[in-house]
DNA sequence: AAGCTCTGCTTTTTT
DNA sequence: AGCAGAGCTT
């Protein structure tokens, strides 16, 4: 397809760093692609070119539609996450900064270590900050680049005893990442930006292998990414994409009101925009466009559709979750069954949680779907298991590691774990502390065996991941229920395994980003509904989405009410999952509990600073065809596949 | 010291 | 409903 005049000014600008302001479905994607192409054939070295993008999903994205463009040498880009790019940087210059040896840790591992440190702290009965809260904070100072003590101070209500007890333990927290040469998300862009800016033969030497930088998602950069970006720029030109009205990842410290500083940040710089809308059809943007102008904000958005009419989005309410949720599995059915693909329909949802009773009967309908989203393959318990015994083998260091995989075994606690871990870790060698772990009493010869048949196997990752689970799964077989959905995974992950050199390149890859299963077994190609959350969902679209669960308490999310940018963030969520749609969209909610969300417990969300935080309470009924499916229609007409759950009063 | 049971708390989004 | 942490039992 052709490019647009817009596209076409943006694609081929010369005169300097450029933030493209485009809406959603304007071809910013397209256009990203059409500048790498643009730019290789104006004789820019591939190589020179580094795209930055938000998930390493839409990175392999990028590459695969270059190199429909221009063959081959589209490998020769750069394409990543801010994080990829920094890790492999400092992975090549480990040296120069400081990193060698060290190991990435997830979000997860971090709150392992901070509980660690917490519970030295923590006087007994004492009501104190949780880990992860602790974590999240620490995390969000890093981001936004300020000084632990001045964010706390301004953003949060500690007592002093308290204050100075978060500070502490943080502090703490550090210095034992430090000793255990840890590295988290955090410190990958920290220490980067830090290092850039600090160091001049750092700076000079990155800022010589690149012409030209290609950032996507400009809007959710934070102030650490700025940074990195301010240290790479110049000769090197910047070319951003990003659209403010899709900023939804303020809770990871980015500000959409940065984008309108780019000027004024940048020298030599200009701002163009793209406003027509290829995706979807007028109805739909008539619906997303009045959700923006609803706000007192002024987005300054209007989206030109270039499609005709269409279909008017539909608002479908219903007495509960599981009226909901048949109605939309039976829907996809229909669809499928006049000839529709299962991955032309997108269901997307708000949060994880949301989608349960839809997945079930899904489950029970045997609609295939993949969920994007939430919690990813590399975060469930039994796969942290093995990885935790790859870990080991690679190092007598990795505290977290050696503590989960000592205390799967029966008979070893946490106590004597740390204490033998203590132990091993003062031996300067892998052998010499394997020897230590031998003279306890309380290790048994299986437990020994774990390192030792992986190792045996370490040049080759799948081998290694195949020896680690021989030695776990009976084990784990006992520790979990439902075995066989779990042992599955397992096999996904040895032949994911397959495709690197070695097993720790394997293991921080997908540290980096973790892979969901459902997206594992998109790389088998089948054809799926994709049931997706609106952050996921972020840069693609289908023919037709379903936005469910859009009820009071969820857009907003009860969890930002009473905050003013936080709520308006959560407009911006919903706008994000409106626009996704290209034909039609089917928005539902149900009615039940008075049309109040409810938290299990029957805690009422008291919804409100003036009763009306709802973006769908005034009903923009010209835009929308409103209908309500009651009991009856699709209620109990096949009880017997009503699962427990449903009869206790949901 | 390990492991079990009970209570009470929290329910968003992710590199 | 699910989970973490407290406290009790082995």
């Amino acid at each position: 397809m052709k490019l647009n005049s817009q596209q076409k000014a943006a694609v081929e600008y010369s005169d300097g760093h450029v933030l493209v302001l485009a809406g959603a479905g304007t071809g910013k994607t397209r256009t990203i692609i059409a500048r790498a192409e643009h730019l290789i054939e104006s004789g820019v070295e591939p190589q020179r070119i580094l795209m930055l993008t938000f998930t390493r999903r839409a990175a392999q994205e990028m590459i695969n539609r270059l190199s429909l463009k221009v063959g081959e040498i589209s490998n020769l880009v750069l394409a990543g996450t801010f994080h990829h790019f920094c890790l492999y940087t400092m992975r090549k210059m480990s040296k120069m900064f400081g990193i060698e040896s060290s190991t990435v840790i997830d979000r997860d591992d971090q709150i392992q270590l901070m509980k660690l440190v917490r519970a030295k702290y923590k006087k007994e009965g004492e009501n104190f900050t949780a880990s992860d809260k602790l974590v999240q904070l620490y995390s969000y100072a890093k981001n936004t680049n300020q000084p632990l003590k001045d964010y706390l101070d301004k953003y949060t209500e500690f007592e002093d005893e308290e204050f100075e007890k978060v500070i502490k333990i943080i502090k703490e927290y550090e210095t034992r990442k430090k000793d255990n040469n840890y590295l988290d998300y955090d410190d990958i862009l920290h220490i980067f930006a830090k290092k850039l800016h600090e160091i001049p033969e750092i700076r000079e030497r990155i800022r010589n292998y690149y012409d030209h930088i290609l950032v996507d998602e400009m809007q959710d950069t934070n102030p650490l990414q700025w940074l990195i970006l301010e240290g790479l720029r110049d000769p090197a030109l910047l070319f951003c994409v990003g659209d403010d009205a899709q900023s939804i990842y303020s809770f990871r410290g980015a500000d959409f009101k940065n984008v309108h500083y780019f000027t004024s940040r940048i020298p030599n710089s200009t701002i163009l925009r793209l406003e027509k809308n290829y995706r979807s059809t007028k109805g739909i943007l008539d619906l997303s466009n009045w959700l923006l102008n609803e706000s007192t904000l002024n987005y300054n958005k209007n989206l030109e559709s270039v499609r005709g009419t269409g279909i008017t989005p539909v608002l479908i309410d219903f007495e509960n979750d599981f009226e909901e949720a048949r109605w939309i599995a039976e829907d996809l059915v229909q669809r499928h069954e006049t000839g529709c693909r299962w991955d032309d329909q997108m269901v997307i949802t708000r949060s994880g949680l949301a989608s349960r009773t839809l997945e079930a009967i899904l489950i029970e309908k045997q609609v295939p779907y993949k969920f994007i989203g939430g919690t990813s393959l590399l975060q469930s318990a039994h796969v942290k298991d093995l990885l935790s015994l790859m870990r080991c083998s690679a190092s007598h260091q990795d505290e977290i590691a050696w503590i989960r995989y000592l205390t799967l075994w029966p008979k070893l606690g946490d106590v004597t774990a740390l204490r033998i871990i203590e132990r091993m870790k003062k031996a300067p060698l892998f052998n010499e502390a394997i020897e230590i772990l031998r003279s306890e009493k309380r290790i048994i010869p299986e437990i020994l065996a774990g390192p030792h048949r992986v190792i045996e196997k370490w040049a080759n990752p799948h081998d290694a991941i195949r020896a680690g689970i021989d030695v776990l799964e009976p084990l784990l077989k006992t520790k979990y229920s439902k075995w066989d959905t779990r042992r599955k995974d397992f096999d996904l992950l040895a032949s994911l395994a397959k495709k690197h050199k070695s097993l720790l390149s394997f293991i921080e890859t997908y540290t980096m980003d973790p892979i969901s299963t459902s997206e594992a077994s998109r790389l088998e190609g089948d054809d799926a509904v994709v049931l997706i959350t609106v952050h996921s969902a972020k840069g693609t679209e289908a023919k037709t989405c379903y936005l469910i669960k859009v009820e009071p308490g969820m857009y907003p999310h009860v969890r930002s009410l009473g905050n003013f940018d936080e709520e308006e963030e959560e407009r911006r969520v919903l706008y994000v999952a409106m626009t996704r749609a290209q034909n039609e969209l089917i928005i539902t909610r149900n009615l039940s509990q008075g049309g109040r969300y409810n938290f299990h417990g029957g805690y009422r969300a008291d919804h409100s600073r003036d009763g009306s935080s709802y973006f769908l309470e005034k009903l923009p009924e010209n835009l929308l065809d409103i209908s309500y499916v009651g009991f009856g229609q699709y209620g109990m007409q096949n009880s017997d596949t009503i699962t427990p759950w449903d009869r206790e009063g949901y």
